[in-house]
DNA sequence: GGTCTGACGGACA
DNA sequence: ATGTCCGCCAGAC
């Protein structure tokens, strides 16, 4: 008997590994001028990785395009201003998703 | 091997 | 709107 099950393949079949990291630097970097993608848009099965990629990875990335799902800036002011100064559509000081949110 | 922690997200009170 | 809880994955101990 095998001690555990193989996982259960998904539609999906999540990279593992640091090949993850990489696909998510990729989604990172084709975040175009003018438009944001949230961290679950970037990596749906763990957000939290996306952050943490961001946080130590020394890579030249526009990180300031990555936005949380309700549209708020983890970093801040400081995030928002690029952005706007990108023409990204602001709401109530958040980023207006429903304009900027890049489909996919 | 185990445990904790992230620039999170969604469900729910 | 605000706060709690749990799941997700890789990296650092």
């Amino acid at each position: 008997m095998p001690r555990r099950l193989p996982d259960t393949p998904d539609v999906d079949t999540p990279t593992r590994g640091p090949a993850r990291v990489e696909r998510i630097v990729a989604r990172v970097r084709s975040i175009p001028e003018g438009f944001v993608r949230t961290y679950g848009d970037i990596d749906p099965g763990a957000p939290r990785l996306v952050g943490h990629v961001l946080a130590t990875t020394d890579l030249d990335l526009p990180w300031h395009r990555v936005v949380r799902a309700d549209g708020s800036a983890p970093v801040g002011r400081r995030q928002l201003d690029l952005l706007r100064r990108e023409g990204v559509p602001m709401r109530a000081g958040r980023v207006d998703l429903s304009v900027a949110r890049l489909p996919g």
